[in-house]
This record gives C-alpha cells, structure tokens and sequence, in this order.
DNA sequence: CGATGCGGGTGCA
DNA sequence: TGCACCCGCATCG
C-alpha cells in the first residue's frame, strides 16, 4: 500500500499506537519528561528516566484496571476547588490535588478550602468524550512509552511534590502532639520541609497560603528533577520538533 | 497515611 | 471485546 521501505523507520517513531504489537524501537532520542501531558500526544522515553519509571504526572491520575499487565492505564482525577470560588489576595484560586486513593479522597472532600475555609468541590475531569483523560504507559525494550487521550477541561492541580509538601507543612503546624512526643534523638539536623531537591528549595511563601495555587513559578516545575546520565544526548539535547508536541515547554513561566 | 500497582469482578455498549 | 469503575491486597516512602 505504501512505499515503506525508505523512511518508514522515522514514521515508525511516530505513528505508534500504546496497543501495538511492537513498538518502535529504533528510537533515536527520547523525550525530556512531560509533566503536563494533554491533548493526546504521545512520549517515549528513556528507560533511565525516573519520572517516566513511576509513571508520574502531575495532572492527578489514577491507577485504573484494563486488565492488561502490559499496558498501565490511568484516568484523571480532576482538580480539587473551593465550593465558594475564593481566591487569595494574590488573585490565586484555589486547585488542590486530588487524593489519589479513594478512602483519602472522601477524606478530602469533608475537609474545608484552606484559603477561605468554605467547602471544597471535587471537579471531575471530563476531557475525554465525557470521560476523565486517560494516559497510557508501557516499558518495553530501552523505552517507556506514554500515550495521552483527552484534553483536560479543567485546571491544573498542585503538582505532586507541592501537595506533598503542603502535608509536611501541615504537620508542623497542626502538631500531633501524641506523635511529636516520640521521642526523637534528632540530631541537630534540620528538619524543614525544604528538602525539595534542586530547584532552589521552595519558598514560604505558603507557608501560610497552604493549598493555594502558587505563583506559578513554582507550581508547575519540575516533579523530581533528577540528575540523568544523558551522555547519550548531551549535545543533542535540542528539541527535534516533531510535530508541534516537540519537547520545546521547559521553563515555562506559567500562563495561567 | 497515602501513592501506586495489580487483578478479580461488575455493568454497559 | 473495549471501557469505566468498585474493591481489596500488597508494597513502599
């Protein structure tokens, strides 16, 4: 049907589908990480690559049953917002994370908006035909494969990390007592919350803002920038620009 | 405590 | 079959 024997090696690369018996594996360079994939674009990474090992996003995905060991599906949580549409008084609204364990979420859901201590809504994500945005992942050969479908109608939850650091924060504050009663022969060893490696450590800025969409700067950065062994494509590390969905959305000054 | 994965099982096209 | 999703089990940070 169609003279493939010249280049078709480089369609290979792109015209691949998650559910494909072979999956391309003349891959000439990977794809930086994606945090925010939308739309449905497709990815495929190194097999080095942490983030893409844990399948994480930042969207707040979820583990979902395809019966398929080989092919790991996840759908979108959505967003989690304040029931009275506050914002702070930096003009940021209030998009918290979706728990992703569902005991959790119901736990969440009872809990009140940080900001203005109204009640939180959980915005389901519908992007898909209806239905939440689901990604794909699959490890197969030196790559990880990872296809999106859907395009989030919602707006971006905290990312995973400031979540995470949200609760650490909480903590302190909300002091266990009965907990923080352990004793605990720390040594002078700081115990703040900062150990957010690289990215300059976060800044309090919350820390009195909780759950409240930052300033974007931090918000969506990097999930866990971890040093990778990329001596492969050192040099190469330009952004082919495959289609439009090229690897080109680094340092992105949040665009609301 | 939760994030993640897994897989049995259900209800609908 | 494909898909969405509920549920418990287990691991791990």
């Amino acid at each position: 049907m169609e003279p493939e024997d010249f280049d078709s090696e480089d369609k290979e690369v792109l015209n691949w589908d998650i559910n494909d018996m072979k999956l391309p594996q003349n891959v000439k360079k990977t794809d930086w990480f994606q945090e925010w994939p939308d739309s449905y674009v497709k990815h495929i990474y190194s097999s080095e690559d942490r983030n893409a090992q844990r399948h994480l996003s930042s969207w707040a995905m979820r583990n979902t049953n395809n019966h398929n060991s080989r092919i790991l599906k996840k759908s979108c949580l959505g967003v989690v917002v304040c029931g009275h549409n506050c914002s702070t008084k930096e003009g940021h609204k209030v998009y918290l994370r979706p728990a992703i364990c569902d005991k959790a979420r119901q736990k969440q859901q009872k809990k009140s908006c940080p900001n203005c201590n109204g009640p939180l809504k959980l915005i389901p994500c519908r992007g898909h035909g209806g239905f939440p945005v689901t990604n794909f992942w699959r490890h197969d050969g030196r790559f990880i494969f990872s296809q999106s479908k859907g395009e989030h109608d919602h707006p971006k939850p905290e990312t995973k990390l400031e979540a995470e650091a949200r609760r650490a924060v909480k903590k302190v504050h909300g002091a266990p007592a009965s907990v923080s009663l352990k004793l605990k022969g720390n040594p002078g060893s700081k115990s703040l919350p900062g150990e957010t490696q690289s990215q300059g450590s976060l800044p309090l800025t919350w820390s009195f803002q909780e759950g409240v969409q930052l300033p974007g700067s931090y918000s969506g950065h990097l999930i866990a920038n971890t040093p990778q062994p990329n001596s492969l494509n050192d040099c190469l590390s330009f952004s082919k620009s495959y289609g439009s969905g090229g690897t080109t959305d680094l340092a992105d000054p949040t665009s609301t």
